[in-house]
DNA sequence: AATTATTTTGCAAATATTTGCAAGACAATT
DNA sequence: AATTGTCTTGCAAATATTTGCAAAATAATT
């Protein structure tokens, strides 16, 4: 049995029951303790469960969230996750909106790490909650429920006095002709006025929403300073974003 | 059974229950006093809980969440729910800050009710979201995360242009001689600022509550306008509470 | 096909964690 | 003051984890 097969058991079995031990997954896959523990490690680097002692659960609230894979985390988000990681270093203020990758990278940020998330969506306020050394600052205003972010003139005079090092934005597109658009207006102001307070502006973007069209225009693409996708950099289907003066990870 | 299996056991009936004791753990999970006592312990210092002698008791929005999930609730919020809601009226301005009873009347509120809620508890926007009528104003500020709110300067700076019909604070205490108390300081400032811009303050408290003493007073019990208990109001437990120019539900 | 390099696997000793127990300290109740 | 229940502390047994190592399996090269 190939060891992609084991883990792919393991990633089942936790979709369905949440938990699993390293004595039973040795039995089920007929290996050795060493080895579903060496398995177990290895998923764990992907961000794909949390190893415990004596087995490993499911990611809390992400295997809520990605329901269309049977609770198997999407690996599309983790492996974004993974890579914005590296952008960000101790001491720094960043700023994250609404968006599903925001999740993926707050809840893969190391424990011991000391930084300071400003935030308009109160869902990612409670899972950074998880994180000791974490201080968060959320942005008061109208509470738009579609989305659970606050909006509107509040929210952005909020931003007046922040000045951040890094931010997160979320997408619903993008394109090199028509930079980022997303489907709400207001939002779309918001995401403006993030940028202009934040030294550096990274999106992470799924696969899905590269060369799309929605309808309010946020920023051009070079306006951003980072791309961050699941794709190899070199892939051809980020050919056009290449050698535009914006980092590609 | 994986440690976190049992934690997590801990959570779910601490949300149903509210409270347990070590004891009854102990027996429930089939593991020694001294586990449960250190798996408390750890919930603890994650924030999740409140230890006690004994035993340990709910941190409010926890306790919310997954009682929901499961379907049951305690009468006696309910009892306190029902009542408070006839004190609500359309098209008027309601602030509710962080307290298990809120969530109750937040869930009870008619869908068709037409009302603004500032609040500084994030999930109980996420539980008002529910209501398509109801109009969601989150205080931004730090984020409290053993309480779940936001805090601060900011939180009651946000407060300075706002005036409320009606508040709803959540209390820790409430004595005849010491007035209203609670456990964390920057919240009593703000509780205090939040019933300077209402118009009327209510104050849901269960019976545990009566009569308690904390350590940080918010206001004298004369100060308040209404009192919502599960006792009748006639009940000799609050014979000391009647004819203060308060009144009593 | 044979050889070599690389990865994977299982084992065992050393280390670390978890767990239950018991004695004494502390708190609440009678 | 005595009793009961709870908490803290230290300890030992059971269980898990880490590490290095060698055998086996797989992949790459000649």
């Amino acid at each position: 049995m190939l060891k992609e097969e084991r883990q792919q058991v393991i990633l089942e079995k936790l979709g369905t029951d949440k938990k699993v031990t390293l004595v039973d997954l040795g039995q089920i896959l007929n290996v050795s303790y060493d080895s579903v523990r060496r398995d177990v490690i290895e998923l764990e680097d992907r961000g794909l469960l949390k190893k415990v002692h004596g087995g490993a659960i499911a990611h809390s609230y992400l295997s809520m969230k990605s329901s269309k894979g049977l609770g198997i985390v999407n690996t599309e988000f983790v492996t974004i996750a993974k890579k914005a990681l590296k952008l960000v270093e101790n001491n720094k203020i960043i700023l994250m909106d609404g968006g599903t990758t925001n999740f993926y990278i707050a809840e893969q940020l190391s424990k011991n790490l000391e930084v300071t998330v400003v935030t308009n969506n109160p869902h990612l306020a409670t899972v950074l909650s998880e994180h000791p050394k974490i201080e968060i600052i959320l942005l008061g205003g109208s509470f738009y429920k579609r989305y659970q972010i606050t909006l509107g003139s509040k929210t952005i005079q909020d931003l007046e006095n922040i000045q951040a090092d890094l931010y997160f934005m979320g997408t619903n597109s993008i394109s090199i002709e028509s930079g980022l658009a997303i489907r709400h207006y207001e939002e779309s102001i918001l995401k403006q006025k993030m940028m202009s307070i934040s030294r550096k502006t990274v999106v992470c973007a799924l696969e899905e929403k590269i060369n799309r069209e929605e309808n309010y225009k946020v920023c051009n693409f070079t306006d951003l300073d980072c791309l961050v996708t699941s794709l190899n950099p070199s892939d051809e289907r980020l050919l056009g974003f290449r050698n535009k003066g914006v980092e590609i990870l």
